[in-house]
DNA sequence: CTGACGTTCTATGTCTGTCGTAGTAATTAT
DNA sequence: ATAATTACTACGACAGACATAGAACGTCAG
């Protein structure tokens, strides 16, 4: 799955902080694995967002490590052994504290941004 | 100027990236110094943000080493020296840009929240 | 006139999340 | 066979925000 190049793109610098949030939405219902995972994230956010790899797998290492997420082994296929990542009680409660969070920065840097363009 | 303890605020983590944009903002029609600008940042965000001294200072540094912004000396008053900073062409630019980076970010982030809370 | 408080700014080092680069290794497509 | 895709790990660099500290001046109550 290639990305197209003439569409607008964000770095993970402007999104700093949400790729949690990002995480822990797409392991929601059911529990998946990185490259699959990665794939969705491009294409939920319409191939504006492409996340690099080393920063999703970060991602999985802290929020385990702070029992958001726990990690167990799938099977093996197309390419190697997957890792797969479900989501814990303690990381629903994080969720919804990022997701007010996320609100209320929306609501603070929306403060300052002109209104004419 | 205290800031109330009980209405909820954020961290400068959960805003990071978007410094530059607030300051900009607020120097946009006219030049203003750091003690004056940290204090409208708390009005303009209806004390939901109080940016760090630090914070704020090493971005007038960052900006300036950009050439976004131009300091001067202003007089000397109510403690001491005051070093007033102005917009530049690139500034404007700048912030132009960066308000774009902003929608676009919301958008992308948005599709990650989830519509039931 | 003194001391507390508010104003204005600087210095220095730490932490964290993202990124760049690189590499391993298995499966699938040509 | 070998290239491309899948799947993941390791390591070091960087930048922005932070904590802590301090210098130096102004104002105002007691």
């Amino acid at each position: 799955m290639e990305i197209d190049e003439r569409t607008q793109r964000i770095s993970a610098d402007s999104i700093r902080g949400y790729t949690d949030i990002i995480v822990l939405y797409l392991i929601r219902e059911k529990p998946d694995y990185g490259y699959s995972i990665s794939k969705r994230i491009r294409l939920t956010s319409a191939q504006k967002y492409a996340i690099k790899e080393t920063t999703l797998y970060s991602a999985f290492t802290r929020l385990e490590k702070n029992g958001f997420i726990e990690s167990f082994d799938g099977t093996i296929s197309e390419g190697g052994r997957r890792t797969y990542y479900r989501i814990t009680d303690a990381g629903r409660d994080y969720y919804r504290t990022k997701c007010r969070e996320w609100r209320l920065t929306k609501e603070v840097v929306d403060n300052f941004i002109a209104a004419t363009d």
